[in-house]
DNA sequence: CAGTATGTACAGTTTATATTGTACGGTTTT
DNA sequence: AAAACCGTACAATATAAACTGTACATACTG
């Protein structure tokens, strides 16, 4: 039994490869390698099992594979009769890719709507001042129609959500089929 | 001549936010920031003016810039009888994002496809090993067929990509009009 | 109900990244 | 041709993130 070695290692230059992607999204080394080995692992795998095949600890395990499963990337998975928690990569990429993406997206439009008018109401007040100069105003309204125009963006970011949450993307970009990829 | 600071402490609850997006996509703080500012700067700016007005050193301006220009945020902006180097911030916030995604889905699509083909040629070559067991054959039929899928989804990707940058994705996903957009 | 197994919180440490300051090469100005 | 200016390379530092180990709460087992 000296292959499985020899399996791991061929596995390990994808495994790297998918770690360095995830990281360009800013997700940590440990979920990368993590990903990466749940991705070639037959069955769902213990947190334990985890630690071995990645060679870390058990609390990156844990706080790993959750981060992952808030992302769409894994979940768990209950079989009768075992104890532990056990979870195995989402096999459709193409759907891990369009939730991933979501929810990033989601979290960027929540984020920044709230921002948006905190920042519009401000400068609104500021044009009732008593001392504002000219310059100051088409300063403000400048600042504002940016705004408006940044709304413009969120709005349509939400409809990209909308239609890659729906699965209306594919019948405009539809997965490709076995025998239309040449290697 | 109080309120610029005002209008500025306005303008800097939006920024953090749009820091705290970029860097759920992996971008530094500093490059947040500077995007940020220049957002609302109305002119084009030196390395100096950015120095200024957030208040980092200069080579942060200067490797930052250069970083958001590669992910086509900010591009350099040439005019006649200034010295300097003068950048703006991209205006359509959607074609930034359509070219910020195609930029980082093309370098996944490239950096994985290598790798795929890498971990396909290495576990091909163990399927000629003498001393290989039953179950080591099967354990990499299955990592092949796992990347075989894997290649659907890049192929996918790709097309994608294609989607995006050609614009056809706004047949699909129209920019909504002023009109359109509740507050 | 004691004893064991399982997952997670939390603080501490290590490691990596972001940021700065200085020095330098290339350009323009005087 | 000297002087000033501008952008960037590079090493040094500051800062933040990733990761680990221990300890604990909870749930299960006998």
């Amino acid at each position: 039994m000296v292959l499985p070695t020899k399996i791991e290692e061929a596995r390990r230059v994808y495994i790297e490869s998918l770690t360095e992607t995830m990281a360009m999204y800013g997700l940590s080394p440990s979920m990368g390698r993590l990903y990466g080995t749940m991705f070639f692992h037959e069955d769902p795998m213990t947190l334990d099992e985890m630690m071995d095949l990645t060679g870390m600890s058990k609390t990156s395990m844990s706080t790993g594979v959750r981060a992952l499963s808030s992302l769409k990337l894994v979940h768990k998975k209950w079989l009768k009769g075992v104890r532990k928690d056990l979870y195995e990569a989402e096999h459709d990429q193409v759907r891990s890719f369009v939730e991933f993406f979501c929810v990033m997206w989601d979290k960027e439009i929540e984020l920044n709507a709230r921002a948006i008018s905190r920042t519009e109401d401000d400068l609104r007040k500021l044009l009732d001042e008593a001392d504002i100069t000219p310059e100051e105003t088409t300063m403000i309204y400048n600042d504002l129609e940016r705004l408006t125009k940044a709304k413009l963006y969120y709005a349509w970011l939400k409809e990209l959500v909308k239609t890659f949450e729906s699965g209306k993307i594919f019948e405009h970009v539809p997965v490709p089929k076995q025998e239309q990829v040449e290697d």
